[in-house]
RNA sequence: GGCGCAUUCGUCUAGGGGUUGAGGACACCUCCCUCUCAAGGAGGAGAUCACCGGUUCGAAUCCGGUAUGCGCUACCA
């Protein structure tokens, strides 16, 4: 390998096409990425399909969807493992030749038997290394009855294997607690721990940065780069995402693929923040970052050790302070496709832009996703509004007072000329004293009639952008309704 | 069962022998602002730093043990 190829960082995502995302997939592909930027280096996408049963179709495509929303670019690949099969082969062919792995010959059901007699005597459950040492004519002898072999790793029966872990320090195992793992299936296809090391070889890796999970399988990784006299990569086990029963993420744990997150009107730089910050820090106090920033000050050292549960509550949160730094056009151009997603049917479509325009700036600080402006900007749009007599009359307002309280506004409002907010505002604000009521409760009143909710934008704004049409409209169906 | 890793407010974390009677953020509570909500501002509550020993003048910080949690223990990744 030339000098200079080994100094340069090269680091990886390979993700198995099994399944959709989820957070925990995507912050290990967020610190490859990030360690890659931040050092000048490669990052490259991997696809690791070795395993034909479990594959999912589409899977693929999402994640290279989800890498894309999320701006994680790679500079190489997708490769994909099943189109680099003869290089497994080769491999395991020459680690058999050089006496480091043999053929075996066992099924699957003796070994589920043996597994489960182990368990029961509360044995480790290890393969019993049958094949290990077979003759040439015994092996004649089972692939004449037909029996597809299998590869397995000569794993040392004694000794130690130990490895500086970038994040966690020295770690060590005894090889006699590791068994005889399988290196190529009866399939022909390699298992996961041949393919990830010849492949890191041979695309140069010189950083795996994966989830903790992988730890205890890093001694046999360890053996097979001594095995092949490669020279393994630098390991940092980075730790897992929880689910809130601290259990490692999985499909039980609902909306964790990524792509929901977009769906539900998530921000990728709000994301990437917050999963940066689920097992690093940059300091005591910071929580706010750019992309830019992470770059910068991403290493390896700051990264924690312990598994982070997942917090939604502060991601809401920091999508909403990501949500209102947004450019008010930029705001608009996001929220459009949410809009016309799921504003109730009745809603002509397309919307009409200038309206959505004069619309979202009142919307904008108050959502934390996208996914909530459609509701809070509802009423907005919507032709007939939903509230009750009783909500219209609160808690102590008899309908006499409040059907006097709205022909008195209506009366003041008939005539007015110029509809904007300050106006409406220096009409109907001494209107509340001339009627002797608290601002509270007169605006309170008028609120639920314009809006038919209790809680939304500023009344005067509202009323000022849904026109004197619409407003007097909704004043009059109110009147009507006690 | 074996092996490995981890353990600081409910959650994410800072801090790596004395400046810490442990700092920040989310959530929660109170008050201010205010036409409601949101945002913002000011406060508050919340952690015997898992436990037990040891080293040290001094330990959240170093060492050992225990407990608990998690991960791995497949012809899955």
């Amino acid at each position: 390998m030339p000098a200079a190829l080994k100094t340069s960082v090269r680091v990886r995502f390979a993700p198995s096409p099994t399944g959709y995302p989820h957070l925990g997939n995507i912050r290990t592909a967020l610190f490859n990425w990030l360690f890659a930027r931040h050092n000048n280096g490669k990052f490259i996408l991997r696809i690791e399909d070795t395993d034909i049963a479990r594959k999912v179709e589409g899977a693929v495509e999402i994640i290279l969807q989800s890498l894309r929303w999320l701006r994680l670019d790679w500079d190489e690949g997708p490769y994909f493992q099943s189109q680099r099969l003869p290089f497994y082969r080769d491999t395991a062919n020459r680690l058999i030749e050089e006496d480091h792995a043999y053929l075996c010959y066992c099924s699957s059901e003796r070994l589920q038997a043996m597994r489960r007699e182990q368990m029961k005597r509360k044995q480790p459950p290890k393969y019993d290394r049958r094949c290990r040492n077979l003759t040439q004519q015994e092996r004649s002898k089972l692939e004449a009855i037909g029996s597809k072999p299998v590869v397995r790793f000569k794993t040392p029966l004694s000794g130690k294997t130990t490895f500086l872990d970038s994040i966690r320090g020295s770690i060590t195992f005894q090889n006699n607690t590791l068994d005889d793992f399988v290196l190529l299936k009866s399939d022909g296809y390699p298992t996961y721990h041949l393919a990830n090391i010849v492949d890191d070889h041979l695309m140069a890796i010189s950083h795996v940065l994966r989830a903790d999970e992988w730890l205890s399988s890093t001694p046999r990784h360890i053996l097979l780069y001594q095995a092949l006299n490669w020279q393994p990569p630098q390991f940092a086990h980075l730790p897992m995402i929880l689910g809130p029963d601290k259990a490692k993420l999985s499909k039980r744990h609902g909306a964790t693929s990524i792509n929901a997150y977009q769906e539900q009107g998530y921000l990728p730089q709000a994301m990437i923040n917050f999963l940066t910050l689920l097992g690093w820090s940059l300091d005591d106090r910071t929580e706010l970052l750019s992309q830019d920033e992470l770059i910068q000050h991403f290493s390896l050292e700051r990264i924690g050790k312990t598994g982070a549960i997942f917090n939604k509550e502060k991601l809401d949160w920091m999508n909403g302070v990501y949500l209102r730094k947004l450019d008010p056009q930029e705001y608009i151009r996001q929220a459009t496709p949410f809009l016309e997603r799921d504003l109730p049917p009745s809603v002509k479509r397309p919307l009409n832009a200038s309206y959505v325009n004069q619309v979202m700036p009142l919307i904008q600080e108050r959502a934390k996703t996208l996914a909530e402006v459609p509701q809070l900007a509802d009423f907005f749009f919507r032709d007939k509004l939903s509230y009750s007599t009783e909500m219209l009359l609160g808690k102590d307002m008899d309908t006499q007072t409040a059907t006097q309280i709205l022909q008195e506004t209506l009366q003041k409002l008939q005539p007015t000329e110029i509809w904007d907010a300050e106006s409406l505002e220096s009409i109907l604000r001494p209107l509340s004293t001339e009627l002797n009521l608290s601002t509270r409760k007169f605006f309170g009143l008028l609120r639920i009639a314009i809006t038919g909710r209790t809680a939304a934008p500023p009344l005067f704004q509202t009323m000022a952008i849904l026109g004197k049409g619409k407003s007097l409209k909704r004043l009059r169906e109110a009147l009507q309704r006690l």
